[in-house]
RNA sequence: GCGCGCUUAGCUCAGUUGGUUAGAGCACUGCUUUUACACAGCAGGGGUCGUAGGUUCGAAUCCUACAGCGCGCACCA
């Protein structure tokens, strides 16, 4: 049997994937048939992960890439090992993403989402997710990855809108489901409210003003809030202000019941001074106005003093009526210019000074975060977080590497109740009768690796594979998904939902940023495929995978995935040819010369460091025994010998070598398997692993 | 501001509990087209291990300070 001189990834990818699918392999009920109870292999032990489901909106990333080539590694070894493995695929709807994208093709057709009413435009949503909801998906193919297409999950489907019902009446039966007037975090680009971990806070070159109060001067970026303070507030212990603790105050300020046509005339109003602790005396003069329902500090503030809240800011992020007339209507923006230059013309500004802080923006959208009071559902995290923070303690779950644990245990320690209100169109109804609002998408997230499995039904997988081993993600969702996957686990089922969570490396440019698609400084994953194999990009991604670092990825890791693979492949045609036409391999291991010791030991460890999640590790052993010790040494050494004893060593080398790296570089190693003169021998994705 | 991480060859990174001449891939130089592979082989150049101190018989490795980069949390109005 030739083999070509150079290994050529488009010929063999997609036809080994085809077989592979076709075997059944990536299904536990695909595994039984090769079966065995003598050796236990595919009968008593399992391994079972749930893959993060990728938004419906996405396509392909190189981080997609990374996280989901370790995650077949590992299961791919437990699956040689004789695990019955199962990875659940599926996508997530993704709410306020998802939302955005229809939205956005929407204001192409000059429509909004008003505009064609709820009903259209869910089934604009539906049109969306049938369409392109499951590119990211098809594109995990060609990646190579194992995952049991049969179950494939949405978490919009019936039986999952069912979970996310039932959970949310248990935490109702609870008592843990409020609902609350708060002031909270608001796109008004979004038109909805979202969580404080979707907030980034970007470094912005602003203003400071310093406007007059009766007898103080005091320090704002927004002087348009001024409409709605509600007090000033002082440090307890600032000796200049104490006198004026709990008094009222008279202030000039602007008359904002005049037409912004007049020039504007002073307004008497009074405010009252109160004392609190978060006040700053160093920053400004050390005095702050209060506004309650736009500011998140002012707001807590409010809540101990009993100060009343002005909303002068409406949902769009325009002024309203409580702004009076000569503001409503205004862009918070073109509000804060007119109230500046009203304030200045009146001679109550002291000075201007150029300021750098930092400013709220939306994780979806970018536009600038407005705090504002808002009725929203909230869930109690009180108990939950307990939850978590005891199997995160008791090792019921271990997150890799250690620290990323500590941190997640920090943030549940101190977490706040979970707003899980959105004012959107698109995601699961909040089961209240007359409730208009969806759930945050990551409500339902947090269910995924039982909902998945159908529950609330007592279902057969539940039974067989529940709770899961495994689970993997960037660092970037700890929060927002893994810890509150936990404590879901832990009230709801009573189980943690896998055991070992493994946060994996950022993937960066070559430069050190963030990728992005916008920029241009993204990889794609599947133009690396088309240059240069998808075992190429693999092996590239694991060979830099080390615990913490991010990684820097260029081409230059995946060319060295490429030759590796043609070494690789070069290395089996040398052995077949060694081999001649008659040799048959049966496996069994040569007597302890000292290569095959050295590939024991090889075995042995490259085992040791998949199992501990040491991908970079397993794989530079690979690397450096499969070309160093295999090919520059003992195929050298051995090139003038003929003998069986060295035709054995050949052949066991040879086929030990395809086992243990087919984990990282699965298609070049289906298809050499598939070239081998063994009896009877089926695929290599389900050959005994050698250690 | 608080916390964490990183800083080792031109580039991207390894360096286990401190111990002889600090490693890999890519790039570079020279030689070799020898029937597995030129996507290769052999040989080689290149590093005061961020800076300054300290501990030690001995430090890239431990401690302190400083600097640069990055991340997370919190936002000071």
């Amino acid at each position: 049997m030739e083999l070509p001189k150079a290994y050529s990834p488009k010929e063999v990818e997609d036809k080994i994937y085809k077989l592979w699918e076709e075997s059944g392999f990536f299904s536990p009920e695909g595994l039984s048939s090769v079966a065995s109870a003598k050796e236990d292999r595919f009968t008593s032990r399992k391994f079972v992960a749930a893959i993060a489901p990728p938004n419906i909106t996405g396509e392909l990333h190189i981080g997609h890439a990374l996280e989901n080539t370790l995650e077949d590694i590992v299961i791919r070894m437990r699956r040689m090992q004789g695990y019955k493995t199962l990875w659940l695929p599926g996508t997530d709807h993704a709410g306020i993403a998802a939302q955005n994208k229809v939205e956005k093709q929407l204001a192409k057709e000059g429509l909004t989402r008003h505009k064609i009413g709820r009903e259209k435009f869910l089934e604009r949503m539906w049109e969306w997710r049938e369409k392109y909801g499951n590119i990211i998906l098809d594109q995990f193919k060609k990646l190579g990855l194992s995952v049991d297409w049969t179950r494939t999950q949405f978490t919009m489907n019936p039986g999952y809108q069912k979970a996310v019902e039932t959970a949310f009446k248990k935490y109702q039966e609870k008592g843990w489901i409020y609902r609350g007037e708060r002031v909270i975090s608001w796109c008004p680009r979004c038109a909805t409210s979202i969580s404080d971990l979707e907030v980034n806070h970007v470094p912005e070159k602003g203003r400071l003003y310093f406007i007059k109060y009766g007898p103080f001067v005091l320090a704002t970026t927004r002087p348009e809030t001024k409409l709605g303070d509600t007090a000033l507030a002082v440090h307890p212990s600032d000796e200049r202000y104490k006198k004026y603790i709990g008094q009222e105050i008279e202030i000039d300020s602007v008359d904002n019941t005049l037409p912004a046509e007049q020039p504007p005339q002073i307004k008497k109003i009074s405010l009252k001074v109160v004392d609190d602790i978060s006040v700053d005396k160093e920053f400004g003069t050390g005095i702050i106005k209060v506004t309650p329902a736009h500011d998140l500090t002012d707001y807590e503030i409010s809540l101990r003093h009993n100060l009343p809240l002005v909303k002068i800011i409406d949902e769009r992020g325009k002024m309203n009526e409580n702004a009076g007339i000569r503001y409503q209507g205004l862009k918070v923006a073109q509000a804060r210019e007119q109230i500046a230059k009203d304030l200045e013309t009146l001679g109550l500004i002291e000075k201007i000074e150029d300021y750098d802080h930092n400013v709220g923006h939306c994780d979806r959208c970018d536009s600038v975060i407005e705090p504002l009071p808002s009725k929203q559902w909230f869930l109690k995290m009180e108990e939950l977080a307990k939850l978590a923070i005891e199997a995160l303690g008791n090792g019921e779950v271990v997150v890799h590497s250690e620290k990323w644990g500590q941190d997640m245990k920090n943030w549940l320690t101190n977490v706040r109740d979970w707003n899980i209100s959105r004012q959107l169109w698109w995601g699961h109804k909040i089961p209240i009768d007359g409730e208009e609002d969806v759930l945050d998408t990551w409500f339902s997230s947090a269910l995924w690796p039982f909902a998945a499995m159908g529950w609330p039904e007592k279902t057969k997988d539940l039974t067989e594979y529940y709770p899961t081993d495994f689970i993997t993600s960037d660092r970037g969702i700890r929060y927002l998904w893994q810890a509150r996957m936990i404590f879901s686990g832990k009230f709801f089922t009573g189980s943690a939902p896998f055991k070992d969570i493994y946060i994996h490396a950022t993937v960066l440019t070559k430069n050190g940023k963030r990728m992005s698609k916008s920029l241009g400084t993204g990889i794609d994953p599947l133009a690396v495929i088309e240059k240069y194999g998808a075992d190429a990009l693999r092996f590239g991604l694991a060979y830099q995978t080390t615990e913490l670092q991010d990684m820097r990825f260029g081409e230059d890791t995946i060319i060295m995935g490429k030759k590796f693979a043609n070494k690789f492949w070069n290395i089996a045609r040398y052995v077949l040819m060694k081999l001649g036409d008659d040799y048959e391999i049966t496996g069994t291991r040569p007597l302890g010369s000292e290569i095959i010791s050295k590939m024991d030991s090889a075995a042995e460890s490259v085992t040791k460091n998949i199992e501990k999640y040491k991908f970079g590790e397993a794989a530079h052993e690979l690397y450096d025994f499969i070309w160093h010790e295999f090919a520059d040494k003992y195929i050298e050494e051995t090139k003038d010998k003929d003998d069986q004893e060295t035709k054995n060593a050949l052949a066991y080398l040879l086929l030990t070598c395809l086992k243990l790296l087919h984990p990282f570089m699965p298609f070049i190693t289906e298809e050499v398997y598939s070239k081998l003169p063994i009896k009877d021998k089926g695929l290599l994705i389900v050959e005994k692993w050698p250690s």
